[in-house]
DNA sequence: TCTTATTTGTTCGTATGTATT
DNA sequence: GAATACATACGAACAAATAAG
């Protein structure tokens, strides 16, 4: 066995080139890399190699192609969503998003609808109800300086939403878990299940990256006091650019459980 | 601006139909797919689309690929790491990983060892020591089923990890956070820092998996009472395999602070 | 050990298609 | 319409790892 390193290929050494000199501000975010026939001439290789050490750098979120215009440097400030357990769940929501976003100098914003849609069988499992049956979902769009970046559904059946009316956009006050608890459904147990995953071309399309660039899920469920299921929430955003941050502290050992 | 979708490429074509085959059990775990040449000839392209097709199931992880050899179904279950709050943060610890993968069919197993190395600036900072001060860091490796699916690395100044008694391999009952315990440096505040990055080389070598193929790395700092860092984990597993689950419930209002 | 066949990995030159300016 | 830029694809060639003899 050999520890010597292999001779990388060539265009894997193009990309640690072109990762670097973006590192090191040769090429600012927002502006282009120089053509592929130019990096063909400068490195003495085929246009085919470049393409392909350019979208090493794609997948990787680096730098955004836009075919007839060029490969364009990625601004990408790493957010934070943070999770604090003792404050509950709310702190991962709409209110955390703001502060940590102007935090990093962004601009948040977001959109929100609501829709009815039939119960998908992942849907239907998490919120124990049958197949088909009719959901309300609230569709969230959330971005930073214009730029997407996160996806975020969420699920209730249409009997409950009407009873919490939370069928419009506006769920005043403390949002639809507040309404929930209005009319004694409000969410006490939480369970989120976090994966990575390439994002579909749908997602790939909305968020602006590649497909199969990797993209965290996030499946959120909201259960009342008697642990019945009450909203489920599915967010996507891209991989490269979130940073999931739980912190939680040991109760003394006496008083656990 | 027109809505009809544009043509796939063939390569994207041929992945689907392939993935689709693997998930059909056309192709089962462990077996090869036909030779490139054999898959070039079947669907009438050349050899270079069919291996760029067979790429795209490779950064799903859903093939391994070894050169001279054949491209081979991979078995990939998914395994669910559950950090349950109120239990404590063992819960995500070598126990609850034993449990997982015996409900999953799987034989669980690691391998441990022990050695000195200088803070780099990351953990440093974590730690709240000086760069280059001697750590100590207990290096696990975890394996399902003989393949490996995790590493953990936990790093603990010298000092410390000399009082506390971990410099060796074995820790005694409770491991690591038992012995901290012991010497009042008991850890109860958490934070864990979950990201998701392609695998370095070395890493992508150990977990047999493609560098660059999307990892999730979790930091995890552990500190006592008085809010000082004792110990940082840095687990590093790939993406495709892994589910993390935080589940906890809500304090009633009153209680919170 | 050496040889040969098989299989994947990379690269080139060339060609064609699509999106943008 | 023309020029520019990226996307895909082919055939050919050679390299590197593996397996069989």
């Amino acid at each position: 066995m050999n520890q010597i390193e292999a001779p990388r290929p060539r265009f894997a050494q193009i990309a640690d080139i072109l990762r670097d000199r973006i590192r090191r501000g040769v090429h600012a975010p927002g502006s282009p890399l120089p053509s592929e026939p130019e990096l063909s001439r400068e490195f003495d290789v085929s246009r085919v190699t470049i393409n392909r050490a350019v979208g090493v750098l794609r997948s990787e979120g680096l730098v955004q192609v836009r075919r007839g215009r060029g490969a364009f440097v990625r601004s990408v400030p790493v957010i934070t969503r943070v999770a604090t357990r003792r404050h509950g769940a709310r702190d991962a929501g709409r209110g955390a998003y703001d502060v940590e976003l102007r935090r990093l100098g962004l601009d948040p914003s977001w959109t929100a609808s609501v829709e009815r849609v039939p119960a998908s069988e992942q849907t239907a499992e998490l919120l124990n109800v049958e197949v088909g049956c009719e959901l309300v979902v609230r569709r969230r769009r959330y971005f930073a300086n214009e730029l997407p970046v996160q996806i975020a559904d969420t699920y209730l059946s249409s009997e409950l939403a009407e009873k919490a009316g939370v069928t419009e956009e506006n769920t005043g006050p403390g949002g639809t878990y507040s309404r929930l608890a209005d009319v004694g459904r409000g969410p006490v147990h939480f369970t989120e299940d976090v994966t990575c995953r390439g994002a579909t071309s749908g997602e790939a399309r909305f968020l602006e990256i590649e497909p199969n660039q990797p993209v965290f899920e996030i499946l959120f469920v909201a259960s009342d006091k008697e642990n019945r299921p009450v909203a489920v929430t599915r967010h996507v955003m891209p991989g490269h650019q979130w940073r999931l941050r739980y912190d939680w502290t040991d109760e003394p050992e006496g008083q656990t459980e």
